[in-house]
DNA sequence: CTGTTAGCGCTTTCAC
DNA sequence: GTGAAAGCGCTAACAG
């Protein structure tokens, strides 16, 4: 048995002739131009569904001549996952050059609301595409609706901003991923019933309060056993995390199970095992050399993650679609999340 | 601060004109066709490596006009994940056709070498590349290294043949996945000791002994507390599977975990359900309409998946790197053992 | 062995 | 409003 798709090869020629118009006026049609009377849109538009006409990409992409520009606006300082997405990138770079994309990588303080809208209203004009690590907050909302009204297409990465009119958010789903963490707590912990503690950044970060609520959520309606111990914030930094987990750990003798929500992973590690006296449930966030040793050690035992390879293609191919006007493969770009632990380490 | 990545725009006629050749040069060089002096090739090659030079891959693809064929050989029958797969093939295809490529799906019979050689063969010559879920028998090998003799690019899918000169296998590490279920039913049980069941379509298919191998050495090597029953064979069939599965259960009352290596697992659910007494973790494969209900009623404690739409995608993208010889992108398409419990149901 | 040339199917001026 | 025509950068004949 075989089926074959794609039969076609229509070009734009042959969708001229049969609605009786030149090249152009059918081009004209095909991006939305203005400049063609409404009848003859009509007709063009007929042709075109009647033989559901694709323009040959390569042929597009060749004729206009000017490459595309795309921006990534990443944080400033050393986090690690950061630095993967950004060196993913890198290794695109041929792919990127044989398409004559080119893409840039800004760094900033995305935690400084106006920075970051700063950084981003000076992107706007010399960029077909941005795509941003974005703070949650009115002034960086205005500024993407600034850029997205300028023609240029917006995705959020990794921190989306929803009330922000971005074409589209690369990234995870993190109150899911919250109760995803929860539930692997507490089905490790088993039947022992004890305390879990939670070590977060902040809990004004929008993705770690999502995650936080998600964990919650799971815990509450799942784990009747299991009580969750207020969150510590660690600021993501590994010596306060550190000390606010080994201060905690020295009030409770009945720790089971940890949620690391963020980073400060070498601070948590550290205080659980200082601690000494008994396994540890340890789930927290992200593959990283870190991470992976822990997890090879036993010290860890499961890793929420979110590839962050997946993101950086994924973010470039939605805005190239998105310049092309092409549909987006919602399923290609969907960020899934990764339960990894040490047998399936990437 | 700002990096940018692929400065560079240079076209076949700078290079040619840097060599002192002409463009048909250049191009014999870049493709490695024969005709040309070897002193004028390192010439040549020269001038590409100084300027780094990447040929525009919507130019050549635009210039060789004809249209580039591949060919899916699926096994027939209703196999539900490979059916995801089809359908996955199937919403490429405006993907597919703006680009002037054409998949064709052929099933067949997988499980039978000759017909599967069979097959294969007949695809000979009319194909660019071909994509095959593969039995691994000395016939499709040969049929396999025939086809890439020709110069039609092959990439076996799900289930490979590691001894052909195949020049990508897209799927799984079936012993890593084994060995993730292994991990996973032996955490999930916690401190209980008991038996654990496995129920396998046959040992004698390649991916479902690699699964049971994985398993078992995780089981031996890190939960001594369980005692690994011999394996069961449904077919993967509901009936033989429930069948078979019901018999041991009647007979052995402290079963505590089940690794189903492959489909049947209507059936296994159902004698699950039927011997009552006690949860078992269980553990199976794919994400199925089936076994996402049975995630959310907690029949099911966890899938290991491969994610259908990734692998028909990634084939797709293989073949088309290989026949344009680009470098594939390695890390894109590497297809990951994903653990989903109910709340990372994709 | 090497060069010349005619497109591939679009986009984009520039005329009408 | 609409059309004609000149390419974009490469490939593939065909000459030499």
């Amino acid at each position: 048995m075989a089926e074959t798709l794609t039969p076609t090869a229509l070009t734009l020629k042959d969708i001229a002739r049969e609605a009786g118009v030149s090249l152009a006026t059918v081009d004209r049609v095909l991006h939305n131009r203005p400049g063609v009377r409404p009848d003859t849109v009509r007709r063009v538009k007929a042709a075109i569904e009647r033989n559901s006409f694709q323009p040959h990409v390569a042929a597009a992409e060749l004729a206009r001549g000017r490459a595309r520009r795309f921006a990534f606006v990443m944080p400033s300082g050393s986090n690690p996952f950061m630095q993967q997405i950004e060196a993913y990138l890198g290794e695109m770079s041929a792919w990127l050059s044989a398409r004559r994309l080119s893409v840039e990588t800004v760094t900033t303080d995305v935690f400084d609301p106006s920075v970051l809208a700063g950084t981003l209203e000076a992107l706007s004009g010399d960029c077909d595409g941005v795509a941003v690590v974005a703070l949650d907050h009115p002034s960086v909302r205005a500024a993407i609706n600034d850029l997205v009204d300028a023609g240029t297409k917006v995705v959020t990465l990794v921190s989306d901003v929803p009330s922000a009119r971005r074409h589209h958010y690369v990234g995870i789903d993190n109150i899911a991923a919250g109760r995803t963490a929860g539930a692997l707590v507490g089905r490790l912990v088993g039947q022992k019933s004890g305390k879990v503690a939670i070590v977060a950044g902040s809990q004004g970060l929008r993705d770690h309060a999502e995650r936080i609520f998600g964990f919650n959520q799971v815990m509450a309606s799942e784990f009747p056993g299991l009580s969750v111990l207020p969150v510590l914030e660690g600021r993501d930094e590994d010596d306060r995390s550190e000390q606010v987990l080994a201060r905690l750990l020295g009030r409770h003798a009945d720790v089971v199970g940890l949620y690391n929500v963020g980073a400060g992973t070498q601070g948590v590690a550290k205080a659980l095992s200082d601690a000494g006296e008994g396994k540890v449930v340890f789930v927290g966030h992200d593959v990283t050399v870190l991470t992976r040793r822990l997890l090879l050690q036993g010290v860890m035992d499961a890793a929420i993650s979110q590839n962050p390879g997946h993101e950086a293609r994924a973010a470039v191919r939605v805005l190239l679609a998105l310049a092309r006007g092409e549909p987006i493969l919602r399923e290609q770009e969907k960020i899934r999340i990764d339960i990894v632990m040490r047998d399936n380490l990437p």
